[in-house]
DNA sequence: GGTAAATAGTGGGTAAAAGTGTTTTTTTGT
DNA sequence: ACAAAAAAACACTTTTACCCACTATTTACC
């Protein structure tokens, strides 16, 4: 489904435009409906198609939330979804309070990955591909031939 | 598949020209349609014919991602994956935020690693083939005879 | 080795689409 | 009912994709 990443700029009113060659996706799998919320784990914001959200959403809910942890993920996420429509020029405005969570000002990046799009500020996203991290690989990473 | 190292450079629109004697080849194994995306180990870029990338795509979507690092090379990896076709002359452009990312200018080296190719800039290029290594040899190269 | 022909590589121009900003209308709250 | 704010509609600017034409380089043949 979303694949690439793309900068793309929010204008003063809080609006982006969608790229173009998401809008018709879109429009196949849900109309233009699609949900934005708080990535729980990084400043930024995932965005799901609505049939996806609905999957993802049903799975945070069963978690059993004694955990004081569980309830954490559960604010986060349950608690800053919005459901957005595409406008008629393929834009959609984004909530005050995401804007807020993922520090978001004008230049933004717009990165696919398969089910899902991630939306960060320009910076944050730069900051995250220069991170160069000393930590050991786990097992998983070591072994990896790309 | 792919292999030795040729130079090519980029036009003012920031497409490149794929060099002849891969365009039967990729005509062959691919209908013309590689993908092309971030190297996470350096700032360079991976080609691939599109079923080879298939391959890696499974495999780095298949990672546990609670890992931050593993999290990080996803979207790096995938987050920066495009899939393109060669135009009528055999090009293709190249998206901004990868010429960014592996900082690609005016001259360009394209090397083959048989089932990838990388693409790096001139100057990067050249810096990786000056430069010399102290470190000790992992395990696997200490057993490797050329 | 030289010449000609074919192929590879390069550079724009243009029409269509995408993106952006402004105006107008509608809604909401006081 | 009026003012403020939000949403929708509209109009303009920029970018991109596609096409065509030219130049350079390689290959083949004499």
């Amino acid at each position: 489904m979303f694949q690439g990443s793309q900068s793309i700029n929010m204008d003063a009113k809080g609006r982006i435009a969608i790229p173009s060659k998401y809008r018709d996706l879109l429009a196949a799998a849900c109309n233009g409906r699609i949900v934005i919320t708080a990535n729980p784990y990084e400043r930024c914001l995932n965005i799901y198609p609505e049939p996806q959200w609905r999957d993802v959403s049903a799975k945070i809910s069963a978690l059993p939330n004694s955990h004081k942890q569980v309830r954490t993920l559960q604010r986060r996420v349950l608690g800053n979804a919005m459901e957005l429509e595409l406008d008629a020029n393929g834009r959609v405005l984004l909530p005050a309070t995401l804007r807020k969570y993922a520090d978001l000002d004008k230049k933004l990046v717009l990165v696919g990955l398969n089910e899902k799009a991630e939306l960060w500020s320009e910076e944050s996203w730069n900051a995250l591909l220069d991170e160069t991290d000393d930590a050991p690989l786990p097992e998983e990473l070591l072994s990896l031939s790309l």
